[in-house]
DNA sequence: CTGTTAGCGCGTTCAT
DNA sequence: ATGAACGCGCTAACAG
């Protein structure tokens, strides 16, 4: 069925070994026999088992990446994009997990991946601030790791865009304009400190108001309840209705920014000129609104960068096995949903 | 290091073989000795290496899926992450490979899916009508396969949405509106036809007019050049200015559409008064556009199920290797860019 | 019921 | 420069 090395072997009178060296490259087999050798494989159509080797060599060529099936989110797919094309330049497979929330979190999707025997690990979207068991094995071990999603700051071999840095710059351009009456609309949450997406931006918020010398409270910062239908709508209502109502609003991001502009114009607020708007993620909604809105893009292409030269680094045993996280600054997208105040 | 079935069988003074037949659950191995091992093996923190056991068994319990990189299509990852909860379900893992378009289009995908043994390819996005090279063979041989993009009507193991009953579905809910003069909106093609993803759209539009007695023209598709930024905007001009101005508008997804009433608005027509707008693809750019598209919704979860249940009954070699086209009927979605002729 | 043995395809060490 | 032989971890066929 498939041609095998002892296929290859048997068709130039040797043994597998020998060919096994050839088509590897070895210097040890005569130029000659290494040249027949490869063009015998070609012409059988061979195509090496990485299986067997990787079984052989006890180093498989495969990472395992693992992501979040129940958001969609265009900026993370960009970046897995971004990032396979480069492992695959490496000569690296990927294995995709896509992750569904269960008792366990992680649990099946990092044995699913080790029993794949994958050399190094690619975690997307932490929802718990703290590291999931399933992966703290794996930790242990100092098998490569990598972490895509900015889960914290005591956190490690994490990759992902300076949120507190684009919330202080988003800030800083919204002052700039001559915004004074600034809030920040985020997602409720329960328990009693925030999740750690919400966190960082609230931090860059408050550190943007702080270089500018304004004042922060807490009613600078309103609150929708994400699952709910009307929560947005709600949300706005009470931005309109409250007595020192803000000029200018930061989101968690363009999708909840691009809502945030429906209510306002169903309330009867223009946008930018009664309010301005800034979101995060410069996706396409961003660009393709009616009103294109005024955003800050995430550096995708330096993040892959700079995840696969480190998870490389990593799988060839050059690497150290932790390091530090890195957060990469994001651009701000200046658009339309965002001006001056009026005269 | 890693824990092997031997070392189990050491542990338990028995020999390989009656491990591994107890770990499958074998029912020739006595209920104790059966529940000792398996009890021993969880407590060593075994875990099987798939590697091995495909090698062994010549059969893998990974799948391959060939996905475009240079497009960013948020439809085709939900389609991508529903498939892969199924696949997930059925333990079955994902091999990925993000395809870059080159000189010999997924030659490099299909070698190293090979190498690495799937069982079976999901393969995405053909860009050409015809079948790639490197995609012949896996057919010739009978291995399992499904395309996810409708390329054209004499394919076979597809699985898309109708895109055809689409477009006739939004042509007969526009004329039901009162509309008269409709047009569809139109990436440029160079060649002599064009391109699949075109022509389909094309020819449901025509149809949609047939059905409704309405008359077909070349001058009722406005082409614009994709890949330039202008594109639209030119495009739009020539609408707005053409003599018998069509009063509703087919597009070829949600963006193009947000494209479109950005356009029509800086021309200072209004949608949906002054002419009406339809997407393609509810995505979430338009759910939350400052006007919410109508749209037509792609049935994901359910073409995932049949795309899981062809592929696992392929796999298992219950079901045949080849199969006529599935094509499932979008959903319409009906927004605020639509709307009745006024008096 | 359990032990023994033989590979799956490949890389590699030890001979020659 | 090439051959012979072993083993990676696992399944399966054959004994007993």
């Amino acid at each position: 069925m498939t041609v095998t090395i002892v296929d290859i072997a048997r068709e130039v009178h040797m043994t597998h070994g020998t060919v096994s060296r050839a088509l590897r490259g070895s210097q040890q087999v005569s130029r000659e026999t290494r040249k027949l050798i490869q063009q015998t494989a070609r012409k059988m159509g061979y195509m090496p088992n990485s299986l067997a080797r990787s079984l052989r060599t006890r180093s498989s060529n495969t990472i395992g990446i693992i992501l979040p099936s129940d958001v969609q989110m265009e900026v993370l797919q960009e970046r897995v994009a971004a990032t396979a094309r480069l492992a695959h330049q490496e000569n690296l497979d990927l294995m995709t997990y896509y992750n569904w929330p269960e008792e366990h979190p992680y649990q099946r999707a990092v044995h699913s991946l080790r029993s794949a025997q994958v050399a190094g690990l690619i975690v997307s979207h932490m929802c718990e601030p703290t590291l999931p068991e399933a992966l703290k094995d794996w930790v242990d071990e100092d098998r490569p790791i990598i972490f895509l999603t900015d889960y914290g700051r005591e956190s490690f071999n994490m990759i992902d865009t300076d949120r507190v840095e684009g919330f202080r710059l988003a800030t800083e351009y919204l002052v700039g304009l001559g915004h004074r009456k600034l809030s920040i609309v985020l997602p409720w949450w329960d328990g009693p400190t925030p999740s750690p997406n919400v966190q960082v931006r609230l931090e860059g918020f408050r550190k943007g108001l702080q270089e500018a010398g304004l004042p922060y409270s807490p009613e600078r910062v309103i609150t929708y309840k994400a699952m709910i239908e009307e929560g947005m709508t709600e949300a706005m209502r009470r931005l309109v209705d409250s007595p020192d109502r803000p000029t200018a609003l930061l989101t968690y991001n363009d999708n909840a920014a691009a809502a945030c502009i429906q209510e306002l114009a169903k309330l009867g607020l223009k946008v930018p000129k009664d309010i301005s708007v800034v979101g995060f993620n410069d996706s396409s909604i961003s660009r393709r609104n009616l009103i294109p809105i005024t955003t800050l893009a995430q550096p995708v292409e330096e993040m892959a960068r700079i995840t696969m030269r480190k998870l490389t680094d990593m799988v060839r045993g050059e690497g150290a096995k932790r390091f530090p996280s890195v957060l990469c600054p994001p651009k701000l997208m200046i658009r339309e949903t965002t001006a001056g105040l009026g005269p």
